[in-house]
RNA sequence: GGAGAAAUACCCAAGUGGCUGAAGGGGCAGGCUUGGAAAGCUUGUAGGUCCUUAACCGGGCGCGAGGGUUCAAAUCCCUCUUUCUCCGCCA
């Protein structure tokens, strides 16, 4: 949510920043709204106080002996006399914060306007692989290697999903244990979520109240709960309105559940297999920071991500997202990139992204500054290190051998008993 | 799913209609004491948010949430949420 008087003071630089993302609003009337609102709470306020007054002084008009009669429907007819208004009041709030409710954050002033096609990648590592073979693609050796089981899956659950099995399996478990292992060196605390969360978390992270469609909701329960889409959504809320003692942020959490996205019609061609679907495995970090710490916990968000496919031995790159490419809630992005041979092209695994106070003024995650001993809005901070569904491929299609095999990437050896190479099962 | 109990400030807890925004205790901060600490003694400390103000002051809201009754609600009524106990079912 956008700080109202940061609208008001700076009505046109709030509206050039938002165009940046492609964006277009009007406050017109917002700002409208907002006059009357201060005016309308300014005059009720004012008769409340005043029947405040004299309801207090009955006691001591009983105690004098004087008639409280003459108070009694005096403080009545000031209370009906801003019944109407304080109506009006109510509604007016409601809308002001529907309007802000809606509203995508501002994006850093740094980043480029528009859309995709303006990301810049920022730092390359690696190199493409060079194959003295013809190259198979992630689903052709995932078959061959009878690690992922496409038919089976469509049997059991349907389209967009697909089973690990054996070797698979353990390596998606390997790859986990692997992130977890390293997120736990540096001082993050596991966190394990339920998965099915309500309305105030998805509209604190927001996702909604925008993008109530693009996760699967549960009928059954009352009122209806959603399957969280990603453990940020989970992780944002921990400290939903609280207030934090400022001197112990950065809080940094990381948490790995499924990520259940239901995202009808975004299947694409020419992303064979597992890039897609309804249910992925990820580890996610999320940071809670004081306001002045958030860049710098930033970069080391991004830092953490790449050391992970860095480690892995893959070829990647990292990208600075355009303002329209960053999602929503987010005020700036890094994508880290992985790169996928048969595609020959690079795909997300990992977003880092800075929501500044967006999130926090949406849920009212707030710190006391260890100096100045005020109250502020702190800023919450996320990435995915790392989502699994893309790192598979990568791996499959990076490390693949003449012969159909895979090697196991080095770091990953110990979490797979000492294997070192992935062959035909049986 | 059925029955019952509860929700008060950082924590415990008193409070059943009006000088109670909230007793008491713990905690926390300072001082005394001590070689240093603990203990003991002592002083201090009550949140949050909105409006107004340069600031002080002042004011609205506020005792799980939302409504209602009343001149007046932590206190009475209704709805909801959460937690606990017991019963049933269950991985």
């Amino acid at each position: 949510m956008l700080d109202l008087q940061l609208i008001k003071d700076q009505t046109q630089k709030v509206v050039a920043l938002l165009a940046k993302k492609g964006f277009t609003v009007n406050f017109d009337d917002l700002l409208k709204d907002a006059q009357l609102r201060k005016q309308l709470l300014l005059d009720v306020e004012q008769v409340k106080a005043e029947a405040n007054k004299l309801s207090a002084s009955v006691p001591e008009a009983k105690k004098a002996g004087r008639d409280v009669q003459a108070i009694f429907s005096q403080v009545k007819v000031l209370n009906q006399s801003i019944q109407g208004k304080e109506q009006e009041l109510k509604a007016l709030e409601l809308k002001i914060e529907n309007f802000l409710l809606e509203l995508p954050n501002l994006p850093d002033e740094d980043l480029k306007e528009g859309g995709k096609e303006n990301n810049e990648a920022i730092r390359i590592v690696g190199k493409q692989p060079s194959f003295p073979f013809k190259i198979k693609d992630h689903v052709d050796i995932a078959e061959h290697l009878g690690i992922i089981d496409y038919q089976r899956a469509a049997k059991i659950s349907g389209a967009g999903t697909w089973i690990y099995r054996g070797l698979g399996a353990q390596l998606e478990w390997a790859l986990l244990n692997f992130f977890m292992s390293e997120h736990l060196k540096d001082g993050y605390e596991m966190v394990l979520l339920p998965h099915l969360l309500n309305y105030e978390s998805g509209l604190t992270a927001g996702q909604f109240p925008k993008f109530k469609d693009d996760v699967f909701w549960l009928k059954k329960t009352e009122p209806e709960k959603f399957l969280l889409p990603t453990a940020e959504t989970g992780l944002v809320n921990l400290h939903r309105d609280e207030i934090l003692d400022g001197s112990q942020l950065p809080k940094k959490y990381f948490a790995y559940t499924p990520c259940y996205r239901y995202e009808a019609g975004s299947y694409r061609s020419e992303e064979r297999g597992m890039i897609r679907g309804y249910q992925f495995n990820k580890v996610e970090l999320v940071q809670y920071t004081r306001e002045e710490q958030s860049p710098a916990m930033f970069l080391e968000l991004v830092a953490k991500a790449s050391s992970l496919v860095e480690k892995l031995g893959l070829h990647f790159r990292v990208s600075k997202l355009a303002a329209g490419d960053c999602s929503h809630s987010m005020a700036r992005t890094h994508d880290i990139e992985v790169y996928i041979p048969s595609l020959n092209i690079y795909k997300e695994v990992s977003s880092v992204s800075n929501a500044r106070d967006y999130q926090a003024r949406r849920g009212k995650i707030r710190y006391k500054d260890p100096t100045t001993q005020k109250t502020k809005f702190a800023h919450t901070l996320n990435a995915s290190a790392l989502a699994t569904s893309r790192i598979v491929p990568a791996i499959l299609e990076q490390y693949q051998l003449a012969n159909g095999d895979v090697k196991i990437p080095d770091v990953l050896v110990p979490w797979m008993g000492g294997l070192t190479v992935i062959g035909k099962q049986k």
